[in-house]
DNA sequence: TGAATCAAGTTGTAGCTTCAACTTTTGCGG
DNA sequence: CCGCAAAAGTTGAAGCTACAACTTGATTCA
């Protein structure tokens, strides 16, 4: 702190065009969600991790780890979801402290049509702009970041780091 | 939409990740600087702005372009700083519909004290862990994202892109 | 076994962002 | 000139997030 060097020309040249991405681009997930299916970006990505659990079925810490976010914020948000009839509540069956939420059928259908949607805008701004080495690189960049800011993302259990044949997909 | 293709598990790996990121780095920023110097990230990068203007003063709408938020947010925010003494607030002298903010003495003084502990941050979490070729992909990631949301970044004007011999810096 | 500690969630509140509506000014075409 | 549309901001309400406090329920270990 007492003598950080100040950003040279082109580290503050990818450091402010990384900020406007991160300024701009949830803003471009949360409005298209919310107009094609009423959800937030968030709420979307919490069912669907959900979605992708065993019995559509996860405790509120694990859920919280897996999306990043704080209890008190999943808290709040589940509870929107169950009132819209998305998400329900299962007071955990051994420890009595726990919660689980569950993906209900209605929510189900939900994600089945909200998706493509959904893909289609991940597409059309990240992934197919990009050619597939930058998008390895985002991968590596996003890791290196991720390792900085030490609460050990448990984010991204399965996907785990793509390490074959590089310069081929898409 | 009718048949976008979904995700293979390379740009799966690289999409998650990057969402984390999305969703864990601005509340970094956030906390650092609401601990150490009482504003928000967007406050910061506010008055960083401003501080960078002539005579440390800019047309809310050109503050809004380069901020990348809407007039409206900015119009909120702006009047919070205001409230605080840390920016006042000058009717245009032409045209009477335009509000010109400016720094005060006071929000100058306070920006040189936060800025350190700021760029010490940023370098923590992102420069200082990415290779000097990751930041130049960083920047080029950006811009093509960037890109692909019409409304054209008018963000960054200066901090031009930088085209000079890669592999160097740091 | 019983007090202290820790874990899992929930809840209330303050603050920030979004969205839509609204006010003032300007600029224009007829 | 007049009326109408566009530009620049502001404002108020609704919704979401962060933070801190609080409630239960499990653990530990003396």
């Amino acid at each position: 702190m007492t003598d950080t060097p100040w950003l040279d020309r082109r580290q503050m040249a990818a450091w402010v065009r990384f900020v406007a991405v991160l300024e701009l681009l949830p803003g471009v997930f949360d409005s298209q969600l919310r107009r094609d299916s009423g959800v937030t970006h968030f709420d979307y990505f919490v069912m669907a991790v959900l979605s992708e659990s065993p019995n559509r079925t996860l405790r509120m810490a694990e859920l919280a780890g897996a999306t990043n976010a704080t209890l008190s914020r999943l808290s709040h948000v589940v509870q929107r979801l169950e009132e819209r009839g998305l998400v329900e509540r299962i007071p955990g069956p051994g420890d009595r402290r726990v919660t689980n939420a569950r993906l209900t059928e209605e929510g189900w259908a939900m994600m089945r049509e909200a998706a493509p949607g959904h893909v289609a805008t991940v597409r059309r701004h990240v992934i197919d702009v990009l050619t597939p080495e930058q998008v390895d690189q985002l991968a590596a960049i996003s890791d290196a970041v991720l390792a900085s800011i030490d609460p050990p993302g448990p984010m991204a259990a399965g996907y785990q780091r793509y390490d074959g044949p590089a310069g081929s997909g898409e």
